[in-house]
DNA sequence: TCAATAGTGTCTGTCAGACATTATTAC
DNA sequence: GTAATAATGTCTGACAGACACTATTGA
């Protein structure tokens, strides 16, 4: 238990997804103190005897909270200091997770996507937590496939182009996306093919590799 | 004090200068276990009775072990587990540090300043961090101001193009840097020259504002 | 045929890399 | 003049942005 002495260690998780065009951010309404009632980003404390490091343990707690497993997560930054938790001087281990919008299992009441432009006050530092994820988020996403992962497995050009927009806030040429994204080889064709309604039906492609990066950028025009 | 239940929260720090035309980091002689006589790089337990924040704690600790002050600082990433540090489940807040050579007073014995190609064996995953720091400065630097840090406040462009050269580990075509840095407007002439050994003189220069990115990116030809 | 979306061709301005050339100092 | 370094000029290929154009589907 955190003593006067010691930091108190807790990690968090900026969840973003696409949904209805817009980027979201998961948050969940807080169960106990401080802060009770009140929604704030997901995590919680690392727990020594059962956690190999930060990640494994926001991992752990986006599991037990939100039922999000097998997302995209990576380190974002870590937030100290005396008053940002009222329990005492505290670190939380910020992490940013990126995951497709179909596959959160939202539990009404408890979790709630929220749209980016349109956050209520939160507690501790979490709204700052949120802003610096969105701006590394649109900083890295212009040079890697990180906007990809808020795809599926499969996805049309339109679809991934939907998603860097969306992601980057920024209108990108179809033309130069497609030139860019095609002859970067970071695609492999799957052979098939995908239609909506009334319309000329889409090739299918996947990522070929997980999440990389490119040394070329994409496009900032604005939109 | 640190229990069973709870991490150890620690911060170091990767500082790295430019020092007979090498990059090298700063490490220092532990003087208590663990490791006690191993080489190591500077950090230390923060202290919540007088840290404001993480960043606060290695300013402290950098000035009180190194003498080091007045140098660029931002946080790297944090490293975190129960093996890293044989005294428990540890957290470890690195950053990464850039500062003149020449501002480093090292105290022969319990200081030095070694290359980063020669590195020796080090404890907990101070290899791991080192290694991340410099990709970082590498990959930040080619569109950043980032290794002007290694300067002094004024500097000929020879001067720059150097630092930026041997931060990043490239060679870089003098025409395209000048053309580069001068289009973007980072730096003030200030009407001043200066002469080395039977040569022409050098403008000498100075950041326009401390530490910023541009959107263009510096070479990448190999030397 | 039309409507709608998928996908291609091509022009142009910008810019990095390469490298030749000129400028300024000490001797 | 020479040697050495500072600084400029210019050509070229790569590529992003713009946008006109063609292709494929259902109805």
């Amino acid at each position: 238990m955190p003593n006067e002495m010691t930091a108190i260690s807790t990690v968090d998780a900026v969840v973003l997804s696409i949904l209805e065009g817009e980027l979201k951010v998961l948050l969940h309404c807080r169960p106990v103190q401080p802060y009770e009632g009140s929604w704030a980003l997901p995590g919680g404390f690392i727990r020594v005897d059962e956690d190999a490091d930060a990640e494994s343990a926001i991992r752990r707690i986006l599991k037990d909270k939100a039922g999000v497993t097998g997302l995209y997560l990576e380190q974002l930054a870590t937030y100290s200091g005396p008053d940002r938790d009222p329990r005492g001087w505290s670190i939380s281990i910020a992490h940013l997770a990126l995951v497709p919008g179909a596959k959160l299992a939202i539990d009404e009441g408890k979790a709630a996507l929220v749209s980016i432009d349109d956050l209520p006050k939160l507690p501790f530092d979490h709204g700052k937590i949120i802003k610096d994820a969105v701006a590394r988020l649109r900083g890295k996403g212009a040079y890697s496939t990180l906007p990809a992962s808020f795809l599926g497995k499969n996805f049309t050009l339109t679809e991934m182009q939907s998603a860097y927009e969306t992601a980057l806030g920024t209108r990108v040429d179809s033309s130069s996306f497609r030139r860019k994204v095609l002859s970067l080889g970071i695609l492999t064709d799957t052979g098939r093919s995908r239609q909506g309604d009334n319309r000329r039906p889409a090739k299918v492609y996947r990522l070929t590799k997980a999440v990389g990066t490119f040394d070329r950028t994409l496009g900032h025009s604005a939109g």
